[in-house]
DNA sequence: TCATTTATGTACTGCTTCGCATAAAAATAT
DNA sequence: ATATTTTTATGCGAAGCAGTACATAAATGA
């Protein structure tokens, strides 16, 4: 049975939680500022068992950067299908994206600021090919998703944007990626949700 | 007198040498990724005389950020200064940008991709709070002079952006720092010229 | 010539890092 | 009960790190 436990010790931890746990701390410290000592400490795991259950650092981070990735592509996924319009559609990600990237109004706590993926994996692919080719994924997947999403709007008569689905897509994608960027600097989420509204309308047109 | 020598022996490197040479390093590497030894090795200044012309490890790189950010915004006021028209002093500005993000045709060599601030900063901005402090400058600084350019040509009555000068200086904003993440990723030059100009033109219109 | 000033070179310190080797513990299978 | 399998715990080890002390070298001022 697949419900039937497995042959040894058990494990004394939640792999999830732990990997929530670790993303975190790449998030804020980044990959090369952040020890295994530290991720150590704060999952309450020693570093052997972290190795034999996630690989090397980089291959925790990695792990790290596809987790974050996934819960933001079903977010919105679901945003997406929530809603009929394109451009509210599109408004919903943005604004879930935000609460995201700048988790609390006034600053300190309430989790990292910015894109985990768009502002730690950056520093790292100057060097790394694997984490840049990660990285490279990443905004493919964004790109190509606001891109399909532009296409069914345009079949659906919806909108008729002057650039092509696949131009608007990489132009939606660059905003977000811009608004990260500005969420880790400390901008306001107020500020993003004007600057976010006021493009999605202008790129859309 | 000015130019009459100073007291001491005098140094054998170029001060300003020395940093286009380190600015290279964290550029590639990050701040973390980049050990002292690699940067003494490679400007081939020993630590101590790193550490007395440059202070701590940090003073160097936020140096070589400001460096840059400088070397961008002396480029970007030429390229505005030199064309009338302010659709094509953006695309100068850009073009001008993605020469510098995306070193060759053909990767490997020619240079880091992206740009060094909003590539590598971040990362360290999550726990930095002075790295957080330049980030932010820098992004308004950008900001500040593609509103200003707008606004100009606003006045002049060249162009009659639907929205305000504030918000289409945040949105050229954006789009450049979506580029130079792109960049980063690998996406090539042409690629990235042509979402430039496309943005540029939907941004504007 | 000799003191002063600045830069260089060597070597060191104290600490942190990642990854692993080894033994003990906790479960199942027979 | 005993063997097997998997996880946990301790702790090592070799390397790398940032920053500095100290002696030496090369220039100027007087």
């Amino acid at each position: 049975m697949s419900t039937s436990r497995p042959r040894g010790r058990p494990r004394l931890y939640d792999k999830e939680t732990a990997l929530t746990t670790m993303q975190r701390i790449f998030w804020e410290n980044g990959f090369s500022a952040t020890s295994l000592d530290q991720i150590s400490a704060e999952t309450g795991i020693n570093r052997p068992s972290l190795y034999a259950a996630f690989g090397s650092k980089k291959d925790m981070y990695i792990k790290c950067l596809q987790h974050f990735a996934e819960m933001m592509g079903k977010r919105t996924e679901n945003a997406i299908l929530s809603e009929p319009d394109l451009s509210k559609g599109l408004e919903k990600v943005f604004m879930q994206a935000m609460e995201i990237y700048r988790p609390e109004a006034s600053m300190e706590d309430g989790g990292p600021l910015g894109c985990f993926v768009t502002c730690t994996a950056p520093a790292e692919a100057g060097a790394d090919e694997e984490i840049r080719e990660v990285l490279r994924m990443v905004l493919d997947t964004i790109d190509q998703s606001m891109r399909e999403t532009v296409e069914v709007a345009i079949k659906d008569k919806k909108i008729q944007p002057r650039q092509s689905a696949e131009i608007t897509g990489h132009l939606l994608g660059c905003l977000l990626n811009g608004l990260s960027l500005r969420a880790r600097s400390g901008t306001s989420r107020k500020e993003l949700q004007l600057t976010a509204k006021a493009g999605i309308s202008q790129i859309l047109a």
